[in-house]
DNA sequence: GACTGGCACTCCGAGACCGGGAGTGCCAGA
DNA sequence: TCTGGCACTCCCGGTCTCGGAGTGCCAGTC
């Protein structure tokens, strides 16, 4: 394929962009300098339009990309446009204020809403990509306990239970101390199986105790709890007027269901730190015109994901440059509290 | 003011809200047995618009209620329609599941926009209508602490700190003794007062630390994390079409906005458990098209807020009797829990 | 005095119609 | 291989028309 083709490709889809109109011959002709005519560019957008690229709605109407166009334009046509060093003080410096992990959190997922104009989700540490590092029981009452769990990515999740027997002062720190020795320091993909054999290293009279206990933590680890997310500027799905037409009210009934975000964030997990999935890539009826930009994120490791869901339409390497700088500040972040 | 004009009233607000048109007098003369004519029907519109109570969008259409109207409807003529009996035997099997205070309030907030067809909003216990239940001091390095509170509402607030010395184990258990001793079942109304003069109460060497842990607990107490809420349904909002024409924007930024969550929550803490507010008494521009009913929950007194909210051209009798049951048993649950 | 049927009037909304403009494809010539 | 020209297509916005729904008013009835 031409370089000039290619040329012509971007103009479309950059005026696309910022017009929101299907984009003529004439108005690539003028407003890039491509240094040809626009019946030249006709020809080239009728290979295009061959080629699967870009189409027409309607005779007679400019051009429109393709869900192709626009992979093609990502992987090999867009300069991603680096934030500017204002923007990048104030990332910094906002998301250096977070106090604890929620406040990281949401303070990341408003950003990145703010910057890219679009819906932004993140999704909390996955637990099972993070290691214990404390575990506390309080007492509550003398048959009920707390349960908090710290991990080293920051994350606390407790649970109260209640207990088959009462238990006395002591009895509660022997428990403590055991399950913090046994889980202490351990990830949590490999918790499962110490926790299966946490109830017999305990003395016999509290065995019943830790079995409770055990139970309690498996849930906690593998439970509906795992896989936490944030969503922020669903407001702005409502910029874009054409494209929601349909699906937006499916698109807002998606943001609140953690099973569809997970699969929109999580599917490539491994490979390249930044995924872009365009329309029917993302394998969702509901998102056949919308794109998600994601990225993972954490301390070395990867240890979660966070992204930008919008139009098909939308600025890919502004986008882009956002995604990757947030999660990249989010990470040293984590990594400094480590 | 006459019972048939009532009547008519009510008609119109039961058709209009059923079929989202204006109504006219025929209408009301067959689809209502009110025994008279359309042209008598005509006379009690000329004076129930007279009155204020309804008004024609342009002449020669039907009628379609005024805020007044809705209000007068509310207060005097919606007999409120209770939950079926599987309905209610649903929400406190759904609730009764739950298995801590998140877990409540998610669940009680998808419920209630499921309920209505609404979006949902549900006010976390506040903190300054809690009790402390107890203070726990997990050690996680030898100068940082984490601080966790129990509330009485079940509310688990979390925060770490940095402490300016470093702390043997028996330290951190005088601390941890210090401020339950100090705040355990004390309301956090109070607390700011008996906060103020924790540090004098510690040893000397432990003084530096337990001030700072003091202004710990401070923020946490009085923070920005002081009001929580959660909301669901906001998919709802994309049911009524015309309402959301210019304000579904506004109101989606609306949701995530904690401020205006909790004036149009909070408003009327005190006085009748159940509280409507139509149109214009929100106060807030954007919603003035826009109703909301919100319910008092809590365990004896009050200690959150809970409610729906929606166009003003809602099902009042359902959605009021939505709310009421849907609060009643949470309070129950939390009374069960405490 | 309250209610009713009849009637003229208003006004919206849907459909039909039309013309301008933008964009195209193709072709002949440079 | 590129370009200017040209005929063609089709959308879009505006205007117009017409039917229908609903009203207000009035004269007549109980």
């Amino acid at each position: 394929m031409d370089d000039r083709k290619l040329e012509v490709l971007r103009a479309i889809v950059e005026d696309y962009v910022s017009t929101q109109e299907p984009v003529g011959s004439k108005a690539v002709a003028q407003r890039h300098a491509l240094g040809v005519s626009a019946a030249t560019i006709r020809n080239d957008m009728a290979f295009l339009e061959e080629a699967g690229y870009i189409h027409q709605p309607h005779t007679s109407a400019g051009r429109i990309p393709t869900d192709k166009g626009y992979r093609l334009f990502v992987d090999r046509l867009g300069k991603i446009k680096p934030l500017s060093a204002a923007e990048r003080r104030a990332v910094h410096r906002f998301l250096a204020e977070a106090i604890d992990l929620d406040d990281v959190v949401t303070r990341t997922v408003r950003l990145l809403s703010q910057l890219t104009h679009q819906v932004a989700v993140v999704q909390y540490p996955s637990l099972n990509r993070s290691a214990v590092r404390h575990l506390e029981l309080v007492a509550l009452a003398p048959a009920r306990v707390m349960l908090v769990m710290i991990t080293d990515t920051g994350r606390v999740e407790q649970r109260q239970l209640e207990l088959p027997a009462e238990l006395a002062e002591d009895d509660v720190l022997e428990l403590r101390r055991l399950i913090n020795e046994q889980l202490q320091g351990k990830p949590l993909a490999d918790a499962p199986r110490i926790i299966a054999d946490l109830a017999e290293l305990a003395r016999p009279e509290l065995r019943a105790s830790a079995s409770a206990l055990a139970r309690v933590l498996l849930e906690t680890v593998v439970s509906r709890t795992d896989e936490r997310v944030a969503v922020a500027g669903a407001a702005n799905l409502t910029r874009h007027t054409a494209y929601f037409a349909g699906s937006l009210r499916s698109i807002l009934e998606a943001l609140e269901e953690e099973v569809v975000l997970m699969q929109l964030l999580g599917r490539a997990d491994s490979g390249p730190m930044l995924t872009v999935r365009i329309g029917d890539e993302n394998g969702i009826d509901d998102f056949r015109e919308t794109a998600v930009v994601t990225a993972g994120y954490g301390p070395g490791a990867v240890v979660g994901h966070m992204g930008v869901l919008g139009p098909t339409r939308m600025d890919y390497p502004g986008t882009i440059a956002a995604v990757r700088a947030v999660a990249r500040y989010v990470s040293e972040i984590l990594e400094q509290n480590r």
